[in-house]
DNA sequence: TGAATTCACTTTCCAAGTCAACTAAATTCG
DNA sequence: CGAATTTAGTTGACTTGGAAAGTGAATTCA
């Protein structure tokens, strides 16, 4: 006789997809505008701080598994967004610089990225994405 | 002058999509074991709930694109999880029904959900999670 | 009624992702 | 030191995903 509360949508895990599903599909259609993958601008943004990053901190900060990002950036290379670099002191270690096309593309397209977010920030309401922020960070 | 508070972490977008990576990479990992992906576990959950669903409701909730659906179905059914059934009424919609071996196998994977689910839960605090949850689905 | 349109699902073709193996550099430690 | 191990990144074979076109059934409406 249990109320058998037995809903996917129930699962913290399925909430999280669903909401990442609709974001992102979102933000991918904006962004094919720009003719550019949702990965690929975060390589850009991630870049653009300035900070000398390899591929491993790269793959880990633009949530991307290493194969996956290899294969991403020489695609970025051969469109001169981006160029390798060896590391002066670990010849493993690649560096990875946003090119001076790069930065232009990467600006242009952080204006839709911050049009998307602000829709979801006034879709909830500011104190609301706030908590949301709070609470996803404290997740990952 | 301004503080430049360009982190990507900052986007709703990000903080969603690392949030998402991080409790799907664990479940994915866990589910590896029973030799079944994400979404055949939400397939096999939707469709637990006895009612018919057509292909496009079916990937409406289970978060897929209509064309990965058929093919995620077609090997579902050769693993005879599931099956198809032409709608009566409709000779264009398609009715997919779990077997009773798909219900067997969903019933373990449950378990190991519903486990992933509760330490996240526990992880975040009980009222932090239904929070959460709340929010996410007001995004969805 | 029947031509035109819409709808549900599938197929095809190609782009992208994954796992496991590989290369080469750096580090460990006997 | 130098053999064994670990680490960083890439490659290759294979699988999966996606956009657009295709198929055939249902619906619209002139």
């Amino acid at each position: 006789m249990e109320p058998s509360t037995n809903r996917i949508q129930d699962y913290v895990s399925y909430a999280l997809a669903a909401a990442h599903r609709k974001v992102n599909t979102s933000l991918s259609a904006r962004l094919r505008k720009h003719g550019i993958q949702i990965e690929a601008w975060r390589i850009l943004e991630t870049l653009d701080t300035g900070q000398r990053l390899t591929m491993g901190q790269l793959a880990c900060v633009a949530l991307m598994n290493p194969p996956t990002l290899t294969k991403l950036v020489d695609r970025m290379v051969s469109d001169g967004l981006v160029h390798r670099q060896v590391a002066q002191n670990d010849n493993r270690q690649i560096h990875v610089l946003v090119t001076a096309l790069g930065r232009k593309r990467m600006m242009q397209i952080r204006e839709e990225v911050e049009d998307q977010d602000s829709t979801i920030q006034s879709q909830l309401g500011e104190s609301n994405a706030r908590q949301l922020m709070q609470l996803l960070q404290e997740l990952a």
